[in-house]
DNA sequence: AGCAATCGTAACTATTATTGTTACAATTAG
DNA sequence: CTAATTGTAACAATAATAGTTACGATTGCT
């Protein structure tokens, strides 16, 4: 469960859902398409439409998660190290927020502790949003990359037609 | 259900579940624990911790979305214009949540048409993450004020024996 | 050994949201 | 009329994201 203490936490930063977490998906989708070969930050960048650079920082997180293999060097570049059935969403998720302690919801972290509701707040929150939190994660936990990759391959089909 | 277009619209912001939400929630659970009274930014803001113009343009917001009554004025302020029973977290999420079409997660918007992944991955992240939303939101529909109030009014009781 | 490809990462910029703050006009009760 | 209060504009400080350039480190190939 999560503690009052991670919320609390000093200079604790605001939770964005970036992109880096649909582009992850688009990177782990790439792999397996083309996965008889390694694939190079510049190639996996001219399909997701942005730089290198961003890339081999996602390839970073992916690879410290241990969801990716990735090499330097001529016939360098980055594979699978899983099957996609392996791998749900809430990995992904979890491997580019690389924050500690990120929640979903911020909480004030002020309210007067005499006051009859300011004294009480935090505590009720941190139960009630920390769960709609979990249920979130549970909801992304029960997709996994091998869905997400079926229904590329359903869209690749209607699209032939 | 949620639109491709909904994600790609020019210019769309990051989210962020900012603490505008946890204040507001703080906020009426005051104005329920005083509800003999109207109150005044300024009370509220020191039961939060924060300033009055902060706590005003959230008051905004809630009286935007007909959950509170505000007055200027002398003898002015706020008060609740429903039963807790009726205000889930889920209506005050999405009154504190100004940015039309705001969408949990962001999905990069120039994968390259032709690409075999990059062509499909829009489509099929908006229904995968739009579901995750979907199930976000429900279980914050799933909590009313109510209880929230509930809870504050056990941990008053804890703290006193 | 040397070359070319490629990653890893630091540094910087531009953009944007959030939160807090000051200021002041508009509103309202008494 | 006065005092209290809201509504809102304007501004600053802080921080995350995404993009970019640059360059050292790594690696495969000849």
């Amino acid at each position: 469960m999560l503690q009052l203490g991670d919320y609390l936490r000093e200079g604790r930063l605001e939770l964005s859902i970036s992109s880096r977490f649909s582009v992850a998906v688009h990177t782990l989708a790439l792999l397996e398409e083309f996965k008889e070969q390694r694939l190079t930050s510049e190639f996996i960048a001219g399909s997701v439409g942005t730089n290198p650079v961003v890339i081999r920082r996602i390839l970073s997180m992916l690879k410290a998660n241990k969801l990716i293999d990735v090499q330097a060097g001529a016939a360098g570049g980055a594979k699978l190290t899983k099957a996609l059935k392996d791998i749900s969403l809430l990995d992904i998720y979890k491997a580019v927020s690389v924050i500690k302690g990120d929640n979903l919801f911020s909480i004030h972290e002020k309210p007067h502790p005499d006051c009859a509701v300011g004294g009480h707040i935090q505590g009720v929150l941190v139960q009630s949003l920390g769960s709609v939190q979990q249920q979130m994660e549970a909801a992304l936990d029960a997709t996994y990359m091998s869905d997400i990759m079926n229904n590329i391959h359903i869209q690749q089909k209607l699209k032939r037609q």
